[in-house]
DNA sequence: GAATCTGGTGCAATCGTTTGCGTGATTTGT
DNA sequence: ACAAATCACGCAAACGATTGCACCAGATTC
């Protein structure tokens, strides 16, 4: 019924005649308070069932410990997965995070940031949308020096933390293993070119080409707006009907990675020998699609982790100067079934 | 380098001749306010660009508008899809959603419940782990009113809002399909008897058998710790070398459900005609494997928005009373290869 | 013209913690 | 033994929004 009050430090001051600043300042172990009321205040705390209340602390001292998560959007194996090392290195830290998502729309992003910002996080980690190019709903963390860390799908218009692969690398490694597979002719999946992460993939991607002597054809790099199933089994038909079908595909992701094989088999094409395919995250579907998909692999967890570290290394050291820093994490390339050439 | 100020409903009194109590009324829209006050004082705050101070709401009022959500793992499809769906509804609303993770552990469910609390928190929507069996940690959170939802993984010990499927009769339909397939030797995959959802889908398994006539083979039904694709394989090797095989299998999840024809396939043998195999949750992997499982669908997303719409609709009706309710959510029979027999 | 309303606004206390500064009491140094 | 340093603690003012109550001018009523 009746509403209990939580307890507060004047309730354990007043138990221990003691003043609220003493309980305070001996609740965090200040070192002006002796050893012996330190020990009588937490005991006294601890049996009163006292819970400091988080939004007073906030307000007096204008800051929190919440960490604000962006994402384009939570149900994916590599974000939720990196959602979740955020969480776990935050939580360690005594951090909570709260999570949004754009579900790759500028709109919802903007929206979403603003309500972050309202929410008065301590710092904002973010994979921006799909379609995003403008940038300016940052600037307000930025002026208020809330520390953001952008991480996967990060902006180049924005100094700031960065946690990333290196996209032109994996790409090209994932397109020279096909070449070493032997394929003559590969085909690209490729992603928004406003999003660095596609963008680098397919760089590294025309490199690998280019340093092996094979020709760049506009025509097998198809660019696809959302990497989705349906795109993969379109773009893929396509390319096998053309007068000059390709022998190996590096998709940008693993979803239409998994579509090209699928189609391929459903028009009679053999994987991987008649088409080898490789995609990219290491989703668990890669795994289960037969042939096994050839990807390339993330750290999500780890990414998540180390975003989270930063932002909290940023917040505790109070570092106000290296605002920014760009940290790549390895790749590695898994070759499955569906680029193992039995001829190698 | 000057921490800029934020804009606090004194400035804007001070700009506008009037008092705070005025300000924060009008932009409330409080009837007593003259309504050009209002107007004058709604632009100035836009143009001052004024934001709330959600702590020193917070603290006046003892309460926020942020919902805790405790999940085991955050990266596995249905949590992730289903947080989704939280954090869409909850949104519109207004609200924010922080989240924790137990890892399926015991004693980190009960710290991050302790940390939800700590972080006050207007409600809390909570999945339970898998070895969970005393919800002590969840009394704190009743005694001070604050709404629970269970999801999916719903205790018995207490009566709050739930979220749910019918997991009998999901297991009842997915067992009777098999059965009308023509398999005499049903063979379940179970999760932790623990869990009312891994128990529900065993009774329905077994009630389905009975109605049909068919025996009941505890040598059939496999208990597992985690559900995990290791153990699917172990499992179904096991299943499958004995004396008697089955030659139809009911696996409470996707994952071990794959499994199951990944092995059977390694094994030489045929599925569905030699084991017709169904899953549980049309995770993505369903419908990737050769041949596609058949499985249950849950509607995730959904689940997700009713529990936020559960906890809002009781912090907003303050409604005391109503403390319990148990929505139940349609599941589907999603029939594909894996269970089809020519034959039918 | 006095009394009663009423719409519009201000006063001041409150929520619980934090912290700069001040003050007694005890210890140290010489 | 006395000044100085150290220790342990309390006072009181913030932090920003909310809200019960009081207040006042003008409108209405008799």
């Amino acid at each position: 019924m009746s509403k209990k009050k939580d307890v507060t430090i004047y309730d354990i001051a007043e138990r221990l005649n003691l003043s609220s600043s003493t309980i305070s300042r001996a609740l965090k172990n200040h070192h002006s308070i002796g050893a012996k009321t330190i020990k009588r205040v937490q005991k006294a705390a601890k049996d009163m069932g006292y819970t400091p209340n988080i939004f007073a602390a906030s307000l007096r001292n204008n800051q929190t410990k919440t960490i604000g998560v962006l994402m384009s959007r939570i149900n994916r194996p590599f974000v939720s997965t990196l959602i979740s090392g955020i969480e776990d290195h935050a939580q360690k830290k005594g951090y909570n995070i709260i999570i949004a998502q754009s579900n790759d729309s500028y709109k919802n992003e903007v929206d979403m940031a603003n309500a972050l910002y309202n929410s008065r996080v301590a710092g904002l980690i973010c994979s921006l949308a799909m379609e995003t190019v403008n940038t300016e709903h940052f600037k307000q963390f930025q002026d208020k020096k809330i520390p953001i860390v952008f991480v996967d799908r990060t902006p180049s218009s924005i100094d700031t933390y960065k946690v990333m692969i290196d996209n032109y690398s994996a790409g090209y490694n994932a397109t020279k293993h096909l070449i070493k597979q032997g394929c003559k002719r590969i085909a690209h999946f490729a992603g928004s070119q406003h999003r660095m992460i596609y963008s680098e993939r397919r760089r590294g991607y025309i490199a690998a080409l280019q340093d092996h002597g094979l020709p760049i054809d506009e025509k097998l790099i198809i660019y696809f707006d959302s990497l989705s199933s349906e795109e993969g089994v379109k773009a893929t038909k396509k390319l096998l009907k053309s007068a000059q079908p390709p022998d190996g595909i590096f998709s940008s992701n693993d979803t239409t990675g998994v579509s090209a094989i699928q189609t391929a088999k459903k028009m009679g094409v053999k994987v991987p020998d008649e088409l080898a395919v490789i995609g990219f995250n290491n989703d668990p579907i890669s795994s289960i699609i037969d042939p096994a998909l050839s990807t390339i692999t993330h750290p999500a967890f780890q990414m998540g982790q180390t975003c989270a570290d930063q932002i909290i290394h940023h917040l505790e050291e109070n570092s106000e100067m290296e605002l920014t820093s760009i940290t790549f994490l390895k790749t590695e390339l898994l070759v499955r079934e569906s680029s193992s050439r039995k001829s190698n």
